[in-house]
DNA sequence: GTTAGCACTCTCCTTTATCGAGTGCTAAAA
DNA sequence: TTTTAGCACTCGATAAAGGAGAGTGCTAAC
């Protein structure tokens, strides 16, 4: 059977009435709605084409159809015509990046709170993966006669910090010296890549400072590596519930559980890493618990460096076409903002 | 009419039962699971003077009943046996706070997830609040040929700092000099007291770097200061799904559309300053919104000074002595933790 | 003062009936 | 051969009806 101009035209017509209303299709209301000149009828025996080649689904007998999940791949990849933003749209993003000087963490999650006021979705972002960066600079920075700051500057402009207790005594001149020596030995090395082993030979340095010695290495490992790596931002998680489809408690429910999945999520999130704009829809997705959902992401970069990935989440009946305009704008400027920032 | 001893025991009866139950509670039901050597024809009796003395409620005619607010201060004051934490509970909150180097902000994150973990409700958590706070020291350092890191002590030992973008070919010693005059200028002083008129004076020193003069005021004024105040911290948003009050969509919604409330949350845990534990029972709390939940709070200090509340909030059929006892341990776990590792 | 007994109320659950949207099939029309 | 009108049939959704059960308040006896 062939996929002929009317079967896509018909497709396409419940594909966009599904993604509004919600509802299943049926023969009728295609006819009604959507000019093609034909009958219910004549309607009908196509849709029942279309659902034998797997476009078109039916949730009971006396019920109209749905699109599949191949259906919306097909919509993604052929039929849907990609819609530009609206001015407030634009104008609403390009105000969140100007003028403002942001930590790089809070630079994601605002974008993760715009990305979700624009689409009305749940929106998810990266923030970029610390394990993917080199050490360019660290230097302990003597606050106080107590508290030092350990700064870390990374490859890709990222900076990291925490406040480090100092033994007592410790002068300037010895912060200076430690900063020097691990310069020596990170630089240009990734958090990941920061062994136990080789620090034997600094250890030595440290003296009668064993203690802070074990802190600061503490501090370097953990602190820098795990805790954060795996931060997942989110915004508008309760979006959902303007959708019909989620009037359902348990639905709802099951969403929600499934958002506080951090770990999850950062693995979607960082499986992504192919420049630009990826649509996952529902079965499509690896993960068992994601098939009733479509996930959109897109990629930022510094530079030419891609550093994170942002996205939003959704039923399968998702505006497509609206989700990928407003990622594909958000990555690129949010990758624009950071590059002028942070780039050199 | 008195509250003899007899009223007092069932409505203790009433209470701890629909705490548990969540169910309107019935004369039968008090006379068989609790042994109180009357029949439920007295029980019956004494319900419904309770419910004229407006310590009970009736759904509706054929319904058990179910305590009112004003029950549940009086169970909070006088009736409710204090509950000591189990093992596991203490040992859970000690290994929050053990060994761990955090940024202040992480620590109040952590501690509200672990705060719904135990108690099993919502949590919120007020940061520190950096208009109380004085400025104790202003450090430029520099971390790069294009950045430099803008670090503010304050008084309470909180850290804050931003990655600032420094003009082309400033040299240390220009980045020292202005770390000076800021410091002759803030030090003492709090956030809120940065006054744009007083730093004319400031501005001349930056000679042709008007700009960078620019982004350092903007930063200290409008980073430090807005957008960090109001951070309230959250854990456990989506416990009510587990309450059986909160199956019904549109309750479990409003309850969620409340926490994203932030400016309301922060609000109500700005409130309550006085040191300690504090209840506040369904129309006690003075935001009509609040009037269905109950909030347990408790507040954190650093020394004696007072830097922020922590609470759970949750149904007026709360589990009071529950969330008493861990608020209060938690409070003081949390004093502790920052006095320890930031006080002097 | 306490309690057994009982009529009465009201929610909740189940059953039954009805409605209507939608389908698939057939046979006639184009 | 394709399209269409017509019609019987299916099945979910909604409403109405009918208990069942929990709980109350009142009365009268203990």
């Amino acid at each position: 059977m062939k996929l002929d101009a009317r079967k896509l035209k018909i497709l396409q017509a419940i594909i966009n009435d599904y993604i509004i209303t919600a509802e299943p299709v049926g023969s009728r209301t295609v006819a009604k709605k959507y000019d093609l000149g034909v009958s219910s009828a004549t309607i009908r025996n196509e849709m029942s084409d279309l659902e034998e080649m797997g476009y078109l689904e039916q949730p009971h007998t006396s019920a109209g159809r749905v699109p599949s999940d191949k259906a919306y791949r097909l919509y993604v990849d052929k039929l849907m015509k990609v819609r530009r933003l609206n001015d407030q749209e634009a104008e609403y993003i390009k105000e969140l990046y100007q003028n403002k000087i942001m930590q790089l963490e809070q630079v994601i999650f605002q974008t993760a709170k715009v990305l979700s006021e624009i689409t009305n979705y749940t929106s998810i972002a990266l923030a970029p993966q610390l394990s993917k960066v080199t050490i360019r600079h660290i230097q302990l920075v003597p606050v106080d006669m107590d508290f030092a700051l350990l700064v870390v500057v990374t490859s890709s402009g990222i900076l990291k910090d925490t406040l480090i207790r100092i033994p007592e005594g410790m002068d300037n001149e010895f912060l200076n010296k430690i900063s020097n020596i691990l310069n020596d030995k990170f630089q240009g090395k990734t958090f990941s890549e920061i062994d136990l082993k080789d620090l034997s030979a600094v250890r030595e340095a440290f003296k009668e400072n064993q203690k802070f010695f074990n802190s600061l290495v503490d501090v370097l490992t953990s602190s820098f590596h795990v805790s954060q790596e795996k931060e997942v931002f989110m915004g508008g998680t309760t979006n959902i519930f303007k959708l019909p489809e989620y009037q359902d408690i348990l639905r709802a429910r099951a969403f929600l559980n499934l958002m506080e999945e951090k770990d999850l999520l950062y693995h979607i999130l960082a499986s992504s890493q192919n420049n630009g704009v990826k649509v996952s829809i529902g079965t499509e997705n690896t993960h068992e618990e994601l098939r009733d959902y479509s996930i959109v992401t897109a990629t930022y970069s510094l530079g030419d460096r891609i550093l994170g990935t942002i996205g939003v989440i959704g039923p399968t009946r998702m505006e497509y076409s609206r989700a990928v305009s407003v990622m594909d704008h958000m990555g690129k400027a949010l990758s624009n903002y950071l590059t002028k920032l942070y780039g050199k």
